[in-house]
DNA sequence: CGTTTGACTACGC
DNA sequence: CGCGTAGCCAAAC
């Protein structure tokens, strides 16, 4: 595994309280709730970008199996479910049934699924960021256009 | 001790 | 759309 953040307990109870405000139906990546975490300052930017994906999926990797926190709702940046062997069925069974659609891949739709993440107050009240959109600028799937 | 292996992502073919 | 690569660390084996 990668380096472990400055300070794990922080970091993971941060990564599960934003993985709590996905609402059903939604997905979010490793990436973008680390994009959500300001760096500390022991590490660099670069190397926090480069790391911190992973130190996500170790945060939900360490939650207790009586956790209400919702980690399957966080994915790859890609759509596609990274748990390995027969955690990945639960996982998409658990999606499934709070009702995110899988594509013929086996992956989520992000265009359709993609969470933008919480509001704007909720992030100000956490000293939090606003991560960039899952959603692509013209990937929308049902938008018809209009001339 | 040397090797393997990751709950990642962006980019190139 | 699938597959490979770089990045380059810390545990588990």
């Amino acid at each position: 595994m990668r380096r472990t953040p400055p300070d794990p307990e922080v970091f993971n109870a941060t990564v599960w309280h934003i993985t709590r405000q996905i609402p059903p139906g939604s997905v979010a990546s490793y990436g973008q709730i680390a994009a959500m975490i300001p760096p500390q300052e022991s590490v660099s930017p670069d190397e926090y970008r480069r790391l911190a994906p992973f130190w996500v999926g170790q945060a939900l990797n360490q939650l207790p199996e009586t956790s209400d926190v919702p980690w399957q709702r966080v994915l790859s940046a890609q759509g596609a479910i990274s748990l390995p062997g027969a955690a990945a069925e639960q996982q998409r069974s658990r999606l499934k049934q709070e009702g995110v659609p899988f594509t013929e891949a086996g992956t989520v739709d992000l265009n359709q699924c993609g969470w933008d993440g919480p509001p704007d107050d909720w992030l100000q009240s956490h000293g939090l960021r606003r991560p960039p959109s899952l959603k692509k600028p013209g990937g929308d799937v049902h938008q018809p256009r209009l001339f």
